[in-house]
DNA sequence: ATAAAATGCGGAAACGATTTCGAAATTATG
DNA sequence: CATAATTTCGAAATCGTTTCCGCATTTTAT
């Protein structure tokens, strides 16, 4: 890389000094018109570009935001995503991505990356199996602005931004029930989740509300890898006290389910009602369609950037409060639930 | 940010020179064993974490490399991206993301944005709309090291990573052809994308090799709006002379045409046949299943990694060779091309 | 007319690391 | 034992900004 002029030089071809020519690209109030004009041009005509890094050394401050998300072939993730970057590419600043592949580990080395400043600030979901939060805490302790979003640590006192995951998946399960369904079971990750639990006993409660007894067998927890879900989500659909609606929490999971279904004699929705979290655009064209709770992934996206952004900017006026804000779902009935 | 602790502090706590201390954290051999302990344990006890502005000021490099992408809502990017970091966490590498939502203007400014050398490198993939490549070609002409994937520029001298447009669409074309089809689509989304013109050419040939006559018309190009997409691919479907088979260049037009083919008596595959370049996972699980030519993204983004950071850290010994790479996509037939 | 304030700019320190050059201290060599 | 060679470390320059302080000169106030 040919570096490019210094400001030093720039000031020598314009026989100024360095300290003028800072204060007149930064618009400052002590530098006349006239100069400020001699001086941008002549910058344009050499093609200045300040140096981020002496600027960032000087000023301790990066204009970079990492977000550090569980993985990246999710439509929920990605969107998220695509709401930060708007808001952030909006103020000027720069995004640092890390995908953890819910790897708790690999959360905590990406974490303590970050420990050295590289980033002004932090956007992240935390990993599915995240147990130990120490170097959540550290990040936190150290002054670092953090933000949570989806799968958050209420342990960390910082500002969250999830969906009504509790009553999202209260509506979705009284949807099943009012479509006819008299067992229905609950398709999750992990139980350590915050989110996870906020559905289950969204789930809960709905199940109950019914003056029905809750079976614990309904509830079927699964891992990251699909090829073992699909086995896992067969068997469950072939055993004698098979569901016949299911509450998915995650994306994944329903498409693991249209995998098993189709080696089964069951159909969609007859035999089975099935209803998903997910983000996916193409939730319309399966066979059946399936039925959707969507999360705002977008406005959880632009909320975060523009908190985060503001707490950077006004760091006085504006603070990371410990508080959840909730961004409501919005469900979508198609045919996967559909009644006699 | 609290900011930690400075090497000089470090140094002064352990009645050393700045200097040396820099050198035995750097594990220099001109440091004795026993001192590179002593400061070793003390870095750690006193947290320190080296400021990367400092050192990317001195050292002219940032350990950052950018990745600009398209679009981040597909499965075929996402996993490049995926690619991309798996090498790039390995040395130590950072990523700086940017969406430009096909948008060339979006496109130029976050080019422009990378000119002051942020990142030490670029990996892109060019907006289909980008006909004015000068942003491009002033980077290229600045020294920064950039590769281009996928959406390629021939004009710029660099190494590009590709799949085998040609002749997957050659082959995808036979099959279709193989299965009976007579009328055959191309959908594509811009005629200028190298990509496009190559797969465009794969059609044309297959096409021609059957001693058929090209038809203009069988080309459909569609934009960036999934709705008007929709719209155009039902009302080609309702017309007298609509296709029999539809070789689809992006991921995105298959899923609008199982949408358009939602809204006509049509069926697939008695009625249409239907094969498309995609990366998504749950191609097997639309209805019917849909014929795929998956393009190796994860190695894709491999190699532009693994290719990119020899030559940031090697700048002798490798060099971005004006050439294109190609590996070879893979076709998977389902039930979207079945034949009678 | 003189003091006070405002304007416009320059000099130099500072941010926190790496590295060149050189100087001790230690060890080896003749 | 004297000298050379090696090992180990320190002082200071450097990267490219921003900003504190200072100093003229001009404008405004008294």
């Amino acid at each position: 890389m040919i570096s490019g002029i210094s400001l030093k030089e720039l000031a020598a071809e314009l026989n100024l000094a360095p300290s003028t020519v800072s204060r007149a690209l930064n618009d400052s109030y002590e530098i006349s018109e006239a100069t400020k004009k001699k001086v941008i041009s002549m910058a344009e005509k050499l093609n200045y570009h300040a140096n981020p890094f002496a600027r960032s050394l000087r000023e301790n401050k990066s204009k970079t935001i990492a977000v550090i998300i569980p993985e990246r072939i999710n439509s929920f993730f990605a969107q998220v995503m695509d709401g930060i970057e708007e808001i952030a590419q909006e103020h000027g600043y720069h995004l640092l991505v890390y995908n953890t592949h819910e790897d708790t580990e690999r959360e905590r080395k990406i974490v303590n990356l970050l420990l050295n400043g590289r980033a002004d600030a932090i956007v992240m979901s935390v990993t599915s199996q995240t147990s130990d939060i120490s170097h959540l805490r550290k990040l936190h302790d150290r002054g670092l602005p953090i933000i949570f979003f989806d799968r958050i640590r209420a342990e960390i006192p910082t500002t969250k931004f999830i969906t009504n995951d509790y009553e999202s998946a209260y509506e979705g399960t009284k949807h099943l029930i009012k479509q006819g369904c008299k067992r229905i079971a609950l398709f999750t990750l992990c139980k350590d989740l915050s989110i996870s639990q906020e559905r289950q006993r969204g789930y809960n409660d709905a199940i109950k509300s019914e003056g029905w007894e809750l079976d614990p067998g309904l509830t079927l927890y699964c891992s990251h890898n699909e090829e073992i879900n699909v086995k896992l989500i067969e068997e469950f659909l072939q055993s004698p006290d098979r569901p016949d609606g299911i509450l998915s929490s995650v994306e994944k999971l329903a498409f693991a389910t249209y995998h098993a279904v189709k080696r089964t004699k069951l159909r969609i929705p007859s035999d089975l009602k099935l209803i998903s979290f997910s983000n996916s655009s193409i939730a319309g064209l399966l066979n059946p369609s399936l039925s959707t709770i969507t999360q705002p992934a977008l406005s959880i996206g632009n909320e975060c950037a523009e908190l985060l952004i503001k707490k950077l900017t006004k760091p006085l006026h504006y603070d990371l409060i410990d508080q959840v804000v909730t961004i409501p779902s919005k469900i979508t009935i198609r045919e996967s639930t559909l009644g006699e």
